[in-house]
DNA sequence: CTTAAATGTAAAGTTCACTTTACGTTAAGT
DNA sequence: ACTTAACGTAAAGTGAACTTTACATTTAAG
């Protein structure tokens, strides 16, 4: 099971942030390229990103993928 | 595009592993919880790992998924 | 040399990340 | 109150991650 923390740090930069429309959910997802269902699929949690996509967002955050996504051990 | 190191790093745990039976291509899929087929198609670049898989892998290496798979961005 | 473990290859099937489209709700400025 | 940007939801489609099965090749050890 994977938690992450893209809402909160997508929120926090749009608060930030000089040029907001950079951390809208749609100014993000163009940077990433991909859609805005994507980003707000991650968000909710419903699904995890590709290895590729948590690299492009590290990247955009300016952060280790470890400080995005959480990693838990299953409960079996 | 990653690249990844998972094949030198496993072969390098065979030789200094005691267990080295735990770092055989079907050792080190059964801990993971996957085939060994996607171990084969993950040293061979065929395709990348989920992140969920990525975080399992880092963890088995007690490394960081900075340190065995590598973004680099796509030449346009 | 022989045998068995380890590795490689190939191909069809399943699941889920991600897209596309379309419409509904909320928030904030004027 | 009106408008509009931002956010949310839903559902069908595509492609890639991962499985399953089966067989072939390499490597190491007796």
């Amino acid at each position: 099971m994977i938690v992450n923390k893209l809402k909160d740090l997508r929120e926090k930069m749009l608060k930030q942030s000089v040029r907001s429309e950079d951390w809208t959910q749609e100014g993000l997802a163009k940077r990433l390229g991909v859609t805005r269902q994507t980003i707000i699929s991650m968000e909710k949690g419903t699904y995890n990103p590709s290895l590729v996509l948590a690299f492009k967002i590290a990247h955009e955050f300016g952060m280790a993928i470890e400080d995005i996504f959480e990693y838990r051990a299953e409960k079996k």
